[in-house]
DNA sequence: ATACTTGCAAATGATTTGCCAGTGT
DNA sequence: ACACTGGCAAATCATTTGCAAGTAT
């Protein structure tokens, strides 16, 4: 896999709509894929596997880290989870639950937002006009300064 | 350091001009250091550490990974070098010399190309005018589907 | 001479894998 | 019942770090 997930994104809006897709795929239900799907709609943004792990640092009961790695995957072979890439460390997994999620990253401030595809369908056509190529910024964020930053002549992230 | 470099690019077009810089910023040319640079000048594209170690598979005498490591981050950080992250695995270094370069990534067939940052100022402005941000593609590139590959409909990865 | 660098080994962080016991259907 | 999963330990990959010995200036 260079980059890309698989299947197109799958929109299970609630807890029980990921439990039914995961069964319906022929997936089994058990308590450990229950706790992360459930760890993934508790979240606000994309989590780490860690973070899944810990039980979002206690809310939930703990999982064994490969047991999440191993779920993540799966899911994201159905297209119910994706990861992206927010500057270096652990990627971050999370629900394409409503629809695809497109990332942009101030790497002065370190300040990462999810937009709607459709907010960056100008930029789409800029670079489709440019390369050629039909671009998604789901896996890899758009990375840059943002206006605070350049305002406030910071360049790098403390 | 969340994904950015520190210092803007330094343009040292031959081998010894970067010996010259290397110089010029109080730093040490050893042997080592120049093995590297000889390395990355004698590359087409942005090279893996381990790749540079085994000395471009034999071309040149083989170096230690870690002293590899820590010199591209030094040139790093003076800003001869830059590193980017094509797909997942590990970063490539390329030198800064005719000045940033910025990628474009297709996911399908794995293709990279490395642009001149003018070609991407359409792309630029179209991000300016959605985010707000001032984007680069140097650390993160450009992912999606080349023309070719959409044609053929391929999607992902072999 | 002396501070900067290297080599080598070991540590770290992220993710994957093997294997056997446990469990969802 | 039986194939799919989980736990746990160990392996792997990318990168970093500690420290004593070597060397550029």
């Amino acid at each position: 896999m260079t980059v890309s997930s698989l299947r197109s994104p799958v929109h299970a809006d609630t807890l029980d709509a990921a439990f039914d897709v995961v069964r319906s795929e022929g997936l089994r239900l058990s308590a450990t894929r229950r706790m992360v799907l459930q760890a993934l709609f508790a979240a606000d943004g994309p989590l780490t596997a860690e973070r899944i792990a810990t039980g979002l640092d206690g809310r939930f009961p703990p999982l064994e880290v490969a047991s999440v790695y191993r779920n993540l995957e799966t899911f994201e072979s159905i297209g119910l989870v994706r990861h992206v890439h927010l500057g270096h460390g652990a990627g971050r997994y999370a629900l394409t639950r409503a629809g695809e999620r497109e990332y942009v990253l101030c790497e002065a401030c370190g300040d990462a937002r999810a937009l709607p595809p459709a907010e960056l369908d100008d930029v789409r056509a800029a670079v489709r006009a440019a390369t050629g190529l039909d671009a998604r910024f789901s896996h890899f964020p758009i990375v840059g300064v943002c206006a605070t930053c350049r305002e406030e002549g910071r360049r790098a992230h403390p």
